[in-house]
DNA sequence: TATTGTTATACTCTATAACTATA
DNA sequence: TATAGTTATAGAGTATAACAATA
């Protein structure tokens, strides 16, 4: 166990408050207004995760990427579909799978999102130094892969000791 | 403008998914489930908020602390009530407003909720020396800050750019 | 006349169950 | 017989509008 639990007890609410803060109604409807895009709040998550990736993916892979469960992505995939952002075409490797491919409006949407809340945050964070902004980065970046790390084992364990859902990602 | 752009922006995805890891159904269910409660998220939430300040809470402000509309809470808190969690008082200063208080079964039930996602996260960060712990505290810390006081000016801009939402929080 | 909160309603987000098509 | 995805349905989460009570 981490010996300094008080500084860990502090910053939990407050991380929990920042996630509130980042996935709140408010930032997306702002956001969306000001890169003139209509598109649902985990619309827009697949367009980045597809971004971020640089490579067609299937639905299962985005569900677990995005921690739900596959039919929600189904729906989003549908309406982004519809709208000509994404396009799905069958894997060659698996023809029971689908890919899911960034159009170039898609990519091109995503990057006017990325590109206004990406100024945010360089407003936000003006008065940092470049010493602090790394270090932030360096134990920020740790942070998340330690805490994603035991999120993930500890579902794995979950699945292993729970038969019945025969393997559907939870 | 803060000078380590590229920081930032490989640090603000990963904290999004950090987000949205914190927020995600597997993690309530499975902690309520080790807690032994049965409760939804916004009312646990509204729980913390509770204990951590301390003090009776005003329906609106417990809506500005979450990020939410005032209804929600409202409906939120007559769930609570029911349950025997917090009770509502009539604020004697302003007999419009209602003080919102934790009963005793209320702050037992919040603390059993807490120390799961307490053991949990020293586990998660089992490996992490006090000197970087220490500097994550200091510097997420001042992170959350930072964004929040960013927000809330944003949010202050926009209404008083914005007529006719009559000072209702947004 | 403005503000606090509530009630009613509707939309968004996400899960579970049942199914299909491959494997 | 198991896996990838889809369709259908339902429940959780949250907002907007209309209202009541008090200031």
């Amino acid at each position: 166990m981490v010996e300094d639990v008080d500084g860990l007890f502090s910053l939990a609410p407050r991380l929990a408050q920042l996630g509130a803060a980042l996935n709140s109604n408010w930032l997306h409807v702002r956001a969306t207004e000001l890169a003139g895009i209509t598109l649902e709040r985990p619309a827009l998550q697949i367009l980045g995760i597809l971004q971020a990736s640089g490579k067609p993916l299937r639905v299962g892979e985005i569900a677990t990427e995005m921690r739900v469960e596959g039919p929600h992505v189904t729906r989003q995939v549908h309406n982004l579909e519809r709208k000509g952002l994404v396009h799905r075409v069958v894997d060659p490797d698996d023809r029971r799978a689908r890919l899911v491919e960034l159009t170039p409006e898609g990519d091109e949407v995503n990057s006017r999102y990325r590109e206004v809340v990406m100024t945010w945050l360089s407003h936000a964070f003006d008065s940092w130094s470049k010493q602090d902004m790394d270090d932030l980065v360096r134990l920020g970046g740790r942070m998340v892969d330690d805490f994603l790390v035991f999120l993930q084992q500890a579902q794995d364990v979950e699945r292993e000791q729970r038969p019945g859902r025969r393997g559907r990602e939870r």
